[in-house]
DNA sequence: GCTACCATCTGCAACGATGTACTCAAACGG
DNA sequence: CCGTTTGAGTACATCGTTGCAGATGGTAGC
């Protein structure tokens, strides 16, 4: 079978706790006993048993990353960041996949997923503030990109409301003046949707013109609700000249709807998103769209879960950051 | 701190392992028996720590992905529908990015990432089929989506000649006859560039036309190579009228070029591409490409995995399986 | 020369589950 | 009526580590 410590020390002629010390970099070990026990490991090939390691120690150095679902490119491309910084710190990321489910969200929480793990990255879709509060035990948790603000929480997340406000004031500063609003959950207030779209009504007030609801097109949050939006108001007959996803993806799906139709981009009807996904660089015409500073999220939101583990990060309440956001100006609205 | 099973079976009258043997399901309990337990548990709340049990019984339940990294879309999309069918087994994936580099995938196999799995799907791009041989260890690998047919290993793949050779013909069949191949890589036979290339070929001499070097832009693999290589045909001159990306980002990357300097998609240059992501449906023009049944290879890959994990599976050679294609055509090329 | 101290190393118990071997009583066969 | 089988449950060892509490032996202090 595998080697253990057991066989090392035997090797090394010392006990087994021995080992057990030169492992963790006890202080008290003469450079001679050190280096005999480290020739042992080397000749042996000894791999440490991680499991018998977290049996004993409680500690499973993973991270659990709780998203909707890996297929969206925006949580590929958040996931794979984070993983790469998580592992620069020696931690892995186990990803659990919640389809914005409340039970989901609620199982990933509190049941087998959280034992796996040390602490939690969290993106709450579907789960209020108080219900993750009540469920998430003792572990820590950091939330992650949705505008739950709430002294219990660690919280990285972007500036959605200030981002937003940019990105419209920046189609109304083309000559827009009809810039429908794609993706907005008219329910929503405090989730990403709902702080983006109010930032689409604060840069509305800035620039003096009045809110339109015949202009926010509500649905779903992926490519097919985009498109979707677009085609119903095209088919209402909704005159627009301009189009804010909330996200990239709404976007694209909107631009192609338009583009479908014969619609020009952005002669005729100038379309925006969020989040700068790598496709919003490619798409044809390339997408105008915000930043919102992910390698930032990423390295913050890593950074503090981790000190919260290892218990480098002070008591108090939740620490909140806020990445700062970049408006990429490109071909589907100069 | 937690519950134990020891407190399960204090509060239920019976011994510890009468508690293990109601939640192993072994056949000689007495109905009492088993409530009192199952009533027990219910009022303790006790969950079974998933890292003693992996201690004692050497399972873990997981199952490693290794692949180059989530932020492809084709990963994005794989490692999300790997993990659902997963779920639907019991097991959790975790996920190991490979860089596609020759020394992080090979301590996906040997270091510490395989003690945390009881098997591995693999999706060698830059090892060798002896390399993975030599260094697998006796957990189950089965490789995915790249071509080294070697009867050692599991392999559950798709049809990358026969597709590629479907959709070059397709090209063809649309009166092209000079298409730029974008992606290959001059060393690789095996590998999936190396038969996409080789199906571009046969279709190529089915019609009876001669295959010119100079079409054939090598480079990287995902989008900026796609829109790079084009860049490099434009420039030097070299006339082509479509252009087969050996996976969708490539094409994407290269319509994206195509369109940027003027030249129309499909009017001037037809596009195909090879994966069906889920970008392909709504780029404009919307791709024309492949489908390589991914739903296909996802349930069969996972299934074959955890049939060998659980010995289900008769031990001999590798089992070879080759999902269906089908081609999506689209705007880009009609 | 004896105590006190320190660096260094060791043995044992424990983490929480499962496998093996065993006990014990009831049922059964002849 | 006694030996054997079978159902039901239990005791103990074990998986490979780490924490805790010593054990050891040399040196310093006075």
């Amino acid at each position: 079978m595998a080697v253990t410590m057991n066989d090392v020390a035997r090797a090394a002629g010392v006990s087994l706790k021995t080992v057990s010390n030169v492992l963790n970099d006890y202080e008290f070990i003469r450079p001679a006993t050190r280096q005999k026990v480290n020739e042992a490991i080397a000749e042996l090939g000894y791999e440490a048993n991680l499991t018998a390691r977290s049996l004993r120690s409680g500690k499973t150095r993973m991270l659990g990353l709780v998203l909707s679902d890996l297929s969206v490119p925006y949580y590929g491309e958040l996931a794979s960041k984070l993983m790469k910084v998580a592992s620069l710190r020696g931690y892995r990321v186990l990803v659990e996949q919640s389809d914005a489910n409340v039970d989901n969200e609620l199982s990933a929480l509190q049941g087998p997923f959280r034992q796996l793990t040390d602490g939690l990255l969290f993106t709450p879709l579907a789960m209020e503030a108080d219900a993750v509060a009540s469920s998430r035990g003792n572990k820590p948790v950091v939330l992650l990109g949705e505008y739950i603000l709430d002294a219990r929480f660690d919280l990285v997340t972007m500036k959605n409301e200030e981002a937003a406000r940019a990105v419209t004031a920046h189609l109304l500063a083309g000559g827009r003046r009809r810039v429908a609003v794609v993706g907005a959950h008219p329910e929503d207030s405090g989730g990403s949707a709902g702080l983006r779209l109010s930032g689409y009504r604060k840069a509305l007030e800035d620039a003096g013109i009045a809110f339109d609801p015949a202009l926010m097109a509500p649905g779903g949050w992926w490519r097919d609700a985009g498109a979707a939006a677009v085609a119903g108001l095209l088919d209402a007959g909704v005159p627009f000249d301009a189009v804010f996803g909330l996200n990239d993806t709404l976007a694209l799906g909107a631009m192609h709807e338009l583009l479908i139709r014969g619609i020009k981009v952005p002669q005729d009807v100038a379309v925006a998103g969020f989040d700068d996904i790598d496709e919003a660089r490619f798409a044809s015409p390339s997408l105008t769209t915000v930043s919102p500073g992910m390698d930032e999220i990423a390295e913050r939101s890593i950074g503090l879960l981790i000190d919260r583990i290892e218990g480098l990060q002070p008591e108090d309440d939740g620490v909140h950051v806020e990445a700062d956001f970049i408006l990429k100006i490109r071909e589907s609205a100069p």
